[in-house]
DNA sequence: TTCGGTTCTATGGTATGCCACATTACGGCA
DNA sequence: TGCCGTAATGTGGCATACCATAGAACCGAA
């Protein structure tokens, strides 16, 4: 490949606000929004002055990040980060749980058993994250392995959906994987998951999935109480 | 209730933004973007002329209807509302499946039997429209069907992530209903889906109406190839 | 010292103007 | 007459300036 072929992609239908909106998703992804003491204010002009660009592409980013959730934009008063509470938490689970279980099902039909192959592989690979304790890595390799069956189903709007959930989970994630034994029963989940797509059992791949993720559910449920509080107070102070 | 009470909430939070917003998004649903011969173009200097304001609040709302997906930005070239090809259409149907399964389950599990007495009458009676193949009034009341059960599942990511499908299906499902007998065949099917949820049977009520959509999914599968190519060939014109 | 009102400041909302690029129109040259 | 190049126009992208309001700070009177 020259060099201005690989120059060209980047340069074409580049955008100022499209590359802010992508910087401050980021940003806000990568904090830890329920942490009581970090500051949730999105500062229009000094967002401006960081990144050496106006107001006007930094408010159509944030339009647009508004328009997903993972703001919240109040006329003269500021732009918060949104801080779910746990039923929007716990909604996020429902609505992710019914978008992967229909994936699973579509992908007994259309995927190949070369790509179930693959997914057993990465799963075996990253059981022993779960075993040796090492929850970071396990959780990164969880999401992956949810988001590869979203892939199997075809669907593209159904992975692109759950994305967008996924984003707001960011910072739940790693939190609920640490607590009880979640990670192992993840494993032996996951292994049963991928017998039933293996054997192409619709109704059982789909049933295993809804039941996996609606574990997360009712541990969030159980657990989230303190964060609900914490969220209350930080909104009554706003 | 006072004059001032009712004028508040107007004033309060009140941005051209958001109205923009909301007149564009109508605009644009109501239009039947699927014909051929409509502009699909919005220039942004003449809608702020019509609507009397300046360019800016209206390159927000699109900026947030672009993000929705209903309008494509392409840079230095135009506004576009955005035509769905015949592959993105069944992917949202199947996506709405998922939903819509998920929320009849959980429907089972948190909605009074009043609720369902409720949607029955409802059904009952706008059976009626069907037989008299009035499909325009059957259109609007089976979707409020469907509605209704997203409403019941008590999960409002629910209804509010099958909302922006329905919004994008506008200009597609009076088209669907009135071929073949799907009418009919639609009233039977409500009625079963009904059934289940009365007996508060999560698994038969999920499969109903995951079925029942399929079909929708079918039929758009089968004879939306006409508008597929009609899709392609005023994208290739742009 | 405290309360009330006023002023100041910070922040998002909006309007306007210019720029870069893409398209189109036009005119000269072969 | 046809083609190519250049100029004119149109369109969104971006920067800047000003406005309106909410909130804080301040000051004076009781």
């Amino acid at each position: 490949m020259s060099l201005t072929d690989a120059l060209s992609p980047i340069s074409e239908s580049f955008s100022l606000k499209d590359h802010i909106y992508g910087v401050l998703r980021e940003a806000i992804l990568k904090m830890n929004i329920y942490q009581p003491e970090v500051d949730l204010r999105l500062d229009e002009r000094k967002l401006a002055e960081q990144l050496a660009v106006s107001r006007t592409p930094i408010r159509e980013a944030l339009a647009r990040l508004a328009q997903e959730g993972l703001v919240v934009i109040i006329p003269r008063k500021g732009v918060f980060v949104q801080r779910k509470s746990r039923d929007e938490i716990l909604e996020m689970v429902v609505t992710w749980a019914a978008l992967e279980s229909m994936a699973a099902r579509l992908a007994t039909q259309v995927a190949s058993d070369a790509d179930f192959r693959q997914l057993r592989r990465f799963a075996v690979k990253h059981s022993a994250d779960a075993e040796r304790a090492e929850l970071e890595e396990y959780s990164d390799a969880n999401i992956r392995f949810h988001q590869r069956i979203l892939e199997l189903s075809g669907c593209k709007l159904l992975k692109t959906t759950a994305d967008t959930l996924f984003a707001h989970m960011h910072a739940v994630r790693r939190r609920a994987m640490g607590e009880g034994n979640r990670a192992s029963r993840s494993v032996v989940d996951h292994m049963e998951i991928i017998e039933a797509l293996e054997r192409r059992d619709a109704d059982r791949a789909s049933r295993l999935v809804r039941e996996h993720t609606m574990r997360l559910h009712d541990h969030v449920r159980r657990t989230w109480t303190r964060f609900e509080s914490i969220n209350q107070s930080t909104a009554d102070s706003l």
